[in-house]
DNA sequence: TATGAATGAGAATTCATTCAT
DNA sequence: CATGAATGAATTCTCATTCAT
């Protein structure tokens, strides 16, 4: 379904969306004008005011935006097995699918919190940790299981939320690696990193 | 040599470099202003202008004494060993000293390289890329002698960099954990991660 | 005729004029927003143009309206007698019980007239005018009779109508005084003031 | 003693409150802008925030000063009696000379407490009623002593200062009256108010 | 008769920077 | 070595007004 096709103006709203996260990504939130992304917009800057009523809640709408989409879409494609090992698979495969897609999305989402004034940040971490939550559910299972070796199922969510999303800030679909590639040596990473035994053969890095 | 015992000058050289990475890490390069910056340190923002040519060219030198420091400290103390293993867990022990140590640094080297002007940004990152390359090393070495299993030395190289500078933003002197321990859990995260077993034991999260 | 039984339309307008009166006295001309106005009658700004064709003439049409429903109704019920005592016994009444009645009318009428493009202001202007010289010849009336002790009719009626006038400041209908009360004090003050004795009791003010 | 000569800073300031006077009582606070007022004074715009961090505390500070020193020169001058008559005719010599003399003070003070923001306005609006309190002791006194007739001292209060400042709204110093002749007729008409007779002879008003 | 979208001009305010002293 | 005064350019935001629908 989606957003409908709309009047002028939801068209308008998304163009707006667009153009801020792609400015933002580029310039980060305090050196973006909203001169320039009006601009982007094709409108006067007089007319972002009709869809946000400030620069802040723009980027607030944009962060809760994002993360709720990120939220509903794991919910949304959950693997089918309580097995960890396999859920953990699956995340990884989710993570980095959805990292690349909305790299510029996401990217904001890191860097922009401290842009955000305290009840928003609140509100944007709360969302976040929510998924955090996921990967630490599944780790703690894993865990529980005697499947994990781990030292501490919240830090190993960290490091492994840290390890898999820094790709967003260096991967380009048009750089050396498939998106398949990309996604099996992670996961590669990710088994060893938990503990598991993996059969992936090793390869010398290529010059 | 340079700035050592101290003129009036040289001390009030260093009480801006402080100052600055405290508010740059607070707030952003961009949302922080040299009157803030001034009032801090208890002079006009006029007399910045002593020190330092230009707001940019504050944050360069920031940037780029940081990273010198950081690559000199490991060169000053680099293990005198040449086992991949030993010092991978050389560089993991001093990695997350250096980035708790001297969090504000690191969390500003990492914001802010988008607020760099394009030569600067080049010599930025050029610093930061030999850094990145201590450890791409390390991983060749140890896949080359079928010590690691790693999909490729690169891609591990930034993952690892990425789950260990994670630690920075979230680590607090005053938490739950003492250094030793994060220490200790990252260097099982990443020895597992390349593939080697550890006999680190499991322990579940406490709640 | 004009705005009788009420179309749609002419119920908007007055909607319109009401809303009008009310901010304008509340934040003053300048300080008052036509989406405000728009917001408070309930319609979209855009719609205000229907019935007025710009701010300024909105405004104008307020203050002409209401000077000329003064003069009106001056002239209606206009004293029956030639005696100026009597006439400005029933001066007094009727500006009292008219600027208390009508209190931001009049506000909006003394302080808005700058708010005034000259022309309007000219006509605005002149129609006040003629209220004064009612007051005026009064006076003049009075002195001729050698009934008033005054220095100078025109001096008196600025004086005379400022101490009135004044009154639409201060008074609110729930407060200390009645508008009888009201009405009686500033008839022996004004009856006083042009040299009259009267008979009214003095009467400490209760604390 | 006043204000030291001083600095370039302090005659950019004076100049600053000079001008805002003088526009502010021609345009209104809302109508003012501080471009025109950076014009006047020479500057930039933004010069006038080294003297006032704001629109609405350059006019607070404008409100204060001048009725302190309104308070103050009353203080200053007070008349060496009891006789509350003599004070009373001290009283009106007095408000009229100052009220002539910084017409557009008075002007501004009047008109722009909406402007204020509610603290703000508490605050004038304090200053202003220790000045009426001036007022009205003088007349309980006579109303005490019997000297005078009068239907209650606050309301008198009121009524007698309209009357007074409305002169600052028509007098021009190059007009029909000397400065003399209106403290004269002003007089007359005051004490008649509140029940004294004079021996003014009265005069009809010139065509 | 009214809306919804947008304009264009201008508002207050902020800020890096300069420079005479 | 530092200040105090000021600049000039830009920023976010507001607002009266227009107009197709």
């Amino acid at each position: 379904m989606a957003r409908t096709t709309g009047s002028e103006g939801s068209r308008t709203e998304e163009a707006i969306r667009q153009a801020a996260i792609e400015l933002i990504a580029a310039r980060g939130f305090e050196a973006t004008t909203l001169r320039e992304l009006a601009g982007r917009v094709g409108v006067q800057p007089g007319a972002l005011y009709r869809y946000f009523p400030s620069k802040a809640a723009l980027l607030v709408a944009l962060l809760v935006d994002h993360l709720e989409f990120l939220l509903d879409h794991w919910t949304a494609g959950q693997p089918d097995t309580a097995d960890p090992a396999q859920r953990l698979r699956a995340f990884v495969d989710f993570h980095i699918r959805f990292h690349t897609l909305r790299r510029k999305e996401v990217f904001v989402a890191n860097m922009e919190l401290r842009s955000l004034a305290p009840p928003d940040y609140r509100r944007v971490v709360g969302l976040r940790r929510r998924y955090e939550d996921i990967l630490t559910a599944i780790l703690a299972d894993g865990l529980r299981a005697g499947r994990f070796r781990l030292p501490d199922a919240r830090v190993a969510t960290f490091a492994i939320l840290a390890m898999l999303t820094g790709v967003g800030s260096w991967y380009r679909e048009s750089g050396r690696l498939a998106k398949r590639e990309l996604i099996d040596m992670h996961t590669q990473l990710v088994m060893q990193c938990v503990g598991l035994q993996t059969d992936a053969p090793s390869k010398e890095t290529p010059r």
